[in-house]
DNA sequence: ATTTCACCCTGGTGGC
DNA sequence: TGCCACCAGGGTGAAA
C-alpha cells in the first residue's frame, strides 16, 4: 500500500533514474489505466519526445514535468499508484508481467513500467494549457503536506475540535491532510497513544500536538528505512521496504505489542482494519 | 457543510 | 478438488 513515504522514495529512485530522459515513446497495455486524455493515443502523443525534467509528489500524486522538443512546458504526467501499483525501471528485454498496464520507452533500451495488479492506478497527462488541480481529480481537495509547516498544531487541533467522527477516519480524509493511508494512521495513533475510535472532538491541544509529532515521526521514520512492503510495494528497483519489520501495529493483530506484550488488537472501523493496542492506546 | 458508504478490481484465503 | 463468498485497500461521487 504505497503512501506518502513509499510514494515519496518512488519519487526519488524516479528522480535518479530518468532526469533528464526524453520519453521516445510509450505503450498502454490496459486503456482504463489511463485517466486522461481520454483516448490513449493522445496520452502517448503528449508525452512522446518530451524530456522529463523531474518529478514532484503530492500527497500520494507523482508529477513528473515534461519539456517539449522545442523547449517550451510540455505539461506533466501524473501517476497515482494506489494499491498496488508500481513504477520499475527495467531493461526493455525482460518479459513484461500481466499485471502491466503501460510502458515508458528511453534510449539504451531502458524503460519505466507501470505495474498494478488491482487496476487501481491511474497516470495522467496534463498538457501546458491545462489546469492540474482541474484534470486530476483529487488533487485540487488534498490537505497540507504533513511534513510541512502548514501542518501545524493549531491546524490539527482547529479542525479536531470541529469533528465528531473518529479520529482515525480523520487521519484518512486527504482533505484534513495528505498522503496519510491504514498503515500510518495506525502507526502514528500508536505512537501518540490514542485509541483510533476516539471522537476528534475529543482530543485537545496536548493530544494533538502528540499526534502531530507522531504523524511526522512515523512518516519521516519509514521514509529512512525506505518504506512499507506489505505485499506489493516495491521501489523503481524492485527493492523492497524494511519499515514493516518494526511497524508497531499495522498488520501485527493479535501478535503482542512491541512495547508492552498485550496482543495486538485489530478491529474494523470506517470498512478499514485499525490495529492497536488496548494499553499503550487510551 | 460534513460524513458515510457502495463501488471499482484481483488474487488469496477459508468454508463446505 | 472445486466452487463460492469474502476480504483488502484508496479515491470518487452520490446520498444522507
Amino acid at each position: 500500500l504505497p503512501e506518502l513515504p513509499e510514494v515519496e522514495i518512488v519519487r526519488r529512485g524516479l528522480e535518479r533514474v530518468t532526469q533528464g530522459l526524453c520519453v521516445r515513446g510509450a505503450e498502454v497495455l490496459l486503456p482504463r489505466a489511463v485517466a486522461w486524455p481520454a483516448a490513449p493515443v493522445t496520452f502517448i502523443k503528449g508525452i512522446t519526445g518530451c524530456m522529463l525534467t523531474g518529478w514532484r509528489r503530492r500527497g500520494k500524486y507523482l508529477f513528473a514535468d515534461l519539456t517539449n522538443p522545442v523547449g517550451a512546458p510540455g505539461g506533466c504526467l501524473a501517476v497515482h499508484l494506489r494499491m498496488t501499483g508500481q513504477l520499475l525501471w527495467l531493461r526493455r528485454e525482460v518479459p513484461v508481467s500481466g499485471h502491466c498496464r503501460v510502458r515508458f520507452f528511453f534510449d539504451e533500451d531502458r524503460e519505466l513500467r507501470f505495474t498494478d495488479q488491482r487496476t487501481f492506478g491511474r497516470v495522467w497527462w496534463v498538457s501546458a494549457l491545462e489546469d492540474v488541480a482541474q484534470v486530476v481529480s483529487g488533487v485540487r481537495d488534498l490537505g497540507p503536506e504533513p511534513l510541512s509547516d502548514e501542518f501545524s498544531v493549531a491546524y490539527l487541533h482547529q479542525r479536531l475540535a470541529a469533528s465528531r467522527r473518529p479520529v482515525k477516519t480523520a487521519l484518512l480524509d486527504q482533505r484534513w491532510v495528505a498522503g496519510i493511508g491504514n498503515i500510518y494512521a495506525d502507526e502514528a495513533l500508536f505512537l501518540a497513544g490514542i485509541r483510533p475510535e476516539t471522537p476528534c472532538d475529543r482530543i485537545g491541544r496536548v493530544r494533538a500536538r502528540r499526534l502531530r509529532d507522531a504523524v511526522r515521526a512515523v512518516l519521516t521514520a519509514s521514509i529512512e528505512a525506505g518504506g512499507t512492503t506489505f505485499s506489493d510495494y516495491r521501489d523503481v528497483y524492485g527493492g523492497s521496504g524494511r519499515y514493516s519489520e518494526v511497524a508497531w501495529v499495522y498488520g501485527r493483530g493479535e501478535a503482542p505489542c512491541r512495547r508492552c506484550r498485550a496482543p495486538v488488537r485489530r478491529i474494523k472501523l470506517g470498512g478499514r482494519s485499525a490495529h492497536y493496542c488496548a494499553r499503550c492506546q487510551r
